[in-house]
RNA sequence: GCGCCUGUAGCUCAGGGGAUAGAGCAACUGUCUUCUAAACAGUAGGCCACAGGUUCGAAUCCUGUCAGGCGCACCA
């Protein structure tokens, strides 16, 4: 158990004697950290105050468990009750966060996850258009819900879900049909270079999208499209199956460089047509009813909004697709909960899709739940693949190496690793500054304030593993063994306050963990790991480590900068991040 | 018009009933002959959108107002 476990379980002991109900107070950390580790508002709750708080107290004192663990136990304000941890214990846990395998609490304090069997649906680019900023946050929230849930026992499996069918794909090979006619033939631009290829569908893109606006004609042939490619027509086959592999083919080195795995993909072809016979089937159940000639599911009876889900030529619209998709993604895998990233503009489409998937299946309905991220905007708005007026996922990857290569430039490194460490510093700052906030908000998307690197950042954090890791290897140390903890017996007395401060921010840890992955809130994570390395380094920049006055000096001060190298790589690690030895 | 979300320092955001509201950036001052200065120490900056309520206690919960974002029928 935690040391917050402990401190619940003794106060509950306790509350007997004085006739309180458990369980509703809290035992969290003081902000201001003069007041001990942990404090409890049980005396407040109860409606005490001081007078009980230190009738409680008095019994706290009193329990063995917590004299173990326990230098202070005492009241103060208007009556929490505040507990300091002894400095030995502390310096118990931070050598516990070495030990190998440790990844955090594994739910010390909920038993949520463990076995788990969890499916996470995220990033969902489509096949012939741009892989823009927008799906590199979905990426890049997914990958670190993954992982959170990884390290809490889950077992994960990672799916990208992607369509290959449905209008934006009618407009595509509308605008590739243009471009073929008049610029280049189709087996001169298959010799391209993939970015090139990719290039030339995103504007194939834009044109059809555009024409489907603005020209009655165009709009007519791309509808006409649509529909041959449901059929996979002979008209359109060859460009088609073309164009969806090469975008496959150039997500894939995006998903490779950005270090994710998906276990499977799934697509909007296969599930459509097992959308299409539910909602037939669900149809004569009265579950969907016929409206203007199309199939809709009222929503408005269950307080949302009615959608469409089968359009009136016959055609499942993407509300159908993904009432397919749950019972698809089921059959493949048996998933106690099926986890769906996307943005946050989608919201109240899943709430209506998700109603209608509980009313045809009550099981997966309730299985399945919806995490939206904010949008990625541009500082003049939306993005939009039809006007072009977007960032590709890609180029800010590649502007983020760029920066961090700059950066280095005067390091003496090989500039073979400078090579490799700038991409992963880059990525570093890119995925930090889209995880440090709520995953809930927007992000006004602008190089120059967006991605830093330094401050709250990636690097900043990567700089302080290099660093520690510096030390380390000048010490000999290796960053997994164990420090002899009777060394030590230091009081708290004994210790600056620089190294009280990292010392009493390490054990946190664990918790942190346990409360991201429950909550599904990375930035918890980060916030965590930033005052971590803030502590140390200021730690580091005022104490010696390896020219200590005394060796047990030395070896806690070895100990704390070999703890916090660890926390600080396991914890970027939950957020997608690497940490390199040097930078 | 209806629904969902959001208003906290100049900017970007933490904090989401508890003890003096925090950080980064930007501004200004200092610190590299000493373990990596992508760092550290400091100064300045706030009617937590506004108005009511609930509570021993409200930036936090409720109601209303204002402002912004997103969504609301055959796109995804």
């Amino acid at each position: 158990m935690n040391l917050e476990g402990k401190i619940k379980t003794a106060i509950d002991k306790v509350l007997k004697d004085f006739g309180v109900p458990g369980g509703e107070f809290k035992v969290e950390h003081p902000e201001n950290e003069a007041h001990g580790d942990y404090s409890a508002n049980v005396a407040l709750v109860a409606g005490g105050g001081r007078d009980l708080a230190e009738k409680i107290t008095e019994k706290l004192r009193a329990d063995k468990g917590l004299e173990e663990i326990a230098s202070k136990i005492k009241v103060a304000g208007a009556g929490f009750i505040n507990i300091s941890i002894k400095t030995d214990h502390l310096i118990t846990q931070a050598v516990e966060l070495l030990k190998e395998g440790y990844m955090g609490g594994k739910s010390t304090r909920r038993q949520g996850f463990v076995g788990q069997r969890i499916m996470v649906e995220f990033t969902d680019p489509n096949p012939f258009k741009e892989f823009h900023i927008g799906h590199l946050y979905s990426n890049i929230v997914g990958e670190s819900l993954c992982r959170l849930l990884e390290v809490e026992g889950a077992e994960v499996k990672r799916v990208n879900y992607q369509g290959d069918v449905g209008l934006h794909v009618a407009k595509a090979i509308w605008g590739m049909k243009q471009m073929i006619q008049k610029d280049i033939d189709l087996n001169s631009l298959s010799k391209k270079s993939l970015p090139e290829r990719q290039k030339f569908m995103g504007q194939a893109y834009a044109m059809g999208a555009t024409a489907y606006e603005e020209d009655k004609k165009a709009k007519e042939e791309i509808e006409v499209l649509n529909k041959k490619i449901y059929e996979l027509d002979d008209d359109v086959r060859q460009l088609y199956e073309k164009g969806r592999g090469w975008s496959l083919e150039y997500f894939e080195t995006i998903y490779k460089r950005l270090g994710t795995k998906f276990d499977d993909y799934f697509f909007e072809r296969e599930v459509g047509q097992v959308g299409l016979k539910l909602v037939k089937e669900f149809l004569k159940k009265g579950v969907f009813e016929e409206s203007q000639g199309a199939v809709v599911f009222p929503g408005e009876k269950y307080g949302l909004h009615t959608r469409v889900f089968v359009n009136k030529l016959g055609l499942p619209t993407y509300e159908a697709k993904d009432l397919g998709l749950a019972p698809t993604k089921y059959g493949r895998y048996q998933y106690d909960q099926s986890i769906i990233v996307t943005a946050n503009e989608i919201d109240e489409y899943f709430k209506v899709v998700i109603a209608a998937l509980k009313k045809i299946n009550p099981k997966l309905g309730k299985k399945t739940r919806h995490v939206s991220h904010g949008m990625v905007k541009l500082p003049e708005g939306k993005m939009s693949s039809r006007t072009g007026k977007i960032v590709t996922g890609e180029w800010l990857l590649d502007e983020a190496r760029a920066r961090a290569l700059k950066i280095m430039a005067e390091a003496e490194i090989s500039e073979e690793e400078k090579e490799i460490i700038a991409e992963q510093v880059g990525q570093a700052a890119v995925k930090y500054a889209l995880l440090k906030t709520g995953i809930g908000q927007d992000v006004v998307f602008n190089f120059g304030t967006s991605v830093s690197f330094e401050g709250n950042s990636g690097p900043y954090l990567q700089y302080t593993y290099a660093r520690a890791q510096s030390v380390l290897a000048k010490s000999e140390t290796r960053s997994t063994k164990h420090e002899k903890i009777s060394d030590f017996g230091f009081r708290i007395s004994d210790l600056a306050p620089e190294e009280l401060a990292v010392l009493r921010w390490l054990y946190r840890y664990g918790e942190v963990v346990d409360e991201a992955a429950a909550e599904l809130s990375p930035n918890l994570v980060a916030n965590f790991l930033f005052e971590l390395a803030q502590r140390f380094n200021s730690f580091y920049n005022k104490m010696p480590i390896l020219k200590a006055k005394d060796e047990k000096i030395k070896s806690l001060r070895l100990l704390l900068t070999a703890a916090t190298a660890e926390v600080v790589k396991r914890g970027l690690y939950l957020l997608g991040i690497q940490s390199p030895e040097k930078m």
